[in-house]
DNA sequence: CCATCTTTGTGCACGCGTTCACAAAGGCAT
DNA sequence: ATGCCTTTGTGAACGCGTGCACAAAGATGG
């Protein structure tokens, strides 16, 4: 089994900094850049904590990890701390990107306008069906995967996007890595496995959706109490179980892949 | 200012169910489809949480909060577990979904096919865009936003997806939730306020990227140790900074939307 | 029927994250 | 200059989540 690496602590405080704290950065950044974009000059914590939708004390801690930028009294300079969180998350310099997989969703991504205005570049579109090789989609050429290795070398990417069907996102993983790629954000439903340095952040519609249903069906079951809620199905050993889920039709391609 | 509502504990046990637990339910459900196929008929904790990517301590634990469907000395069953975790979480009942913004991102969502394999079902397409009327996109013909309340309140939906630009998000959500809608999954990039008892889920590849960069600037800077890593650019009041969104090019759109 | 071996289920401890509550700090008006 | 008022920054308590480690349970072979 080709799995067993990919688990660091997963409280890796990197300079002292809380992995949940790094997670709400970017949601401070985006309140303050739509208060720049307004010219407001400062802001309170609870006004901005309201708009980040996020408790005023929390912020005011996660800003503390980062230093003393707020004046007491006042609040804190717009402006100024967009450059601080912008610093502190790597926002400042250019992060090309490479996508693999030009589906629906990939195509999808290539064309997303907040990219550039993050910092991150889209560098290269790759994908195994040659039919799409050479076509552009967003204004970059499709290549093919056979140079996968040859175009992350040349353009010194160190992010990958994978939005390739489950079945080849560990293949591609595994070339991305080879090929010196250490940060990977995996729209495939698989788990991946990769080895120790490598960062992998997965983004899965379907799990979204089940807990959402898993909550709504709690609602639903609250307001109509005294169903047949708890009533075993069938026994235990028994496998008389209503598959949903014919063979292949599901579990093959990240979410928002076409057919 | 239209704050300050949707923030309950974030630790509603549910049933008795931690919240933790249930975000890894979705995972084990995969795992146990893809073993399902392969006519499996038993895995031990051992083998499904690798499988999953999880401990398995943690996953034996998480099993324990559903009840015990193991059988010690032997593992679980594959097929039975497939329905008690598709039971809790809703699955085993029809949910029909409602897409509100058909860009490309929107797109993209209607056609995935593993919305159907989950019990997922799109019912309707909404954009507010009248050259999209009537087109099918995914064999479904677009609807307009005029009629959203009329069409939520016929195909019974509870589950709403937002992707629409972030400058129309909470009107539509808003509508959403007053004809009735209660889970809702946001693409757009923007907080949204919604009354008690209704759910909000949000995907941004915007916030997970830049994650990732942050790690990954962490990453290069313990390489390159000794850089100019601390140095305080400008005075805090001062305000001098390059900004890099220009504004209305972010901050608009959810991500993947098209231009 | 008994012994052995595997694997579950869980009691317990530990650590991170969240929240409260308040003292310190700075602006501002007088 | 002085006092008041606002807001930050943080010490401390609490609760959830995680992982260890082991006892209980059941299957399996003799």
């Amino acid at each position: 089994m080709a799995t067993g690496r990919n688990h660091r602590p997963a409280t890796t405080r990197s300079r002292g900094i809380p992995e949940a704290t790094v997670a709400r950065l970017p949601l401070y950044l985006r309140a303050l850049t739509a208060l720049s974009e307004r010219s407001v000059p400062t802001v309170s914590s609870e006004e901005l904590a309201a708009a980040a939708g996020v408790n005023s004390a929390k912020l005011r801690k996660d800003f503390s990890y980062l230093g003393s930028y707020g004046t007491r009294g006042v609040g804190y300079d717009v402006e100024y701390l967009v450059y601080q969180i912008s610093r502190e998350l790597g926002l400042t310099q250019d992060w090309p990107v490479v996508i693999v997989g030009i589906g629906n969703l990939g195509a999808a991504l290539a064309n997303y306008g907040g990219f550039a205005s993050r910092g991150f570049r889209v560098a290269a579109l790759i994908d195994a069906d040659p039919s799409l090789t050479g076509k552009p989609v967003a204004g970059i050429d499709v290549q093919h995967t056979d140079q996968l290795e040859q175009i992350i070398d040349e353009s010194g990417v160190s992010i990958g996007v994978i939005a390739t069907p489950a079945g080849s996102a560990q293949q591609v993983c595994d070339r991305l890595v080879a090929a010196g790629i250490t940060s990977i954000l995996n729209f495939a439903p698989t788990v991946l496995s990769v080895p120790e340095g490598v960062d992998v952040r997965k983004v899965d519609l379907s799990i979204e959706l089940q807990i959402l249903a898993f909550h709504e069906q709690r609602k639903a079951g609250e307001e109509a109490l005294g169903e047949d809620e708890t009533a075993p199905p069938a026994a235990p050993p028994a496998a008389a179980v209503t598959k949903r889920t014919e063979p292949g039709s599901d579990g093959d391609r990240p979410a928002v892949m076409p057919a």
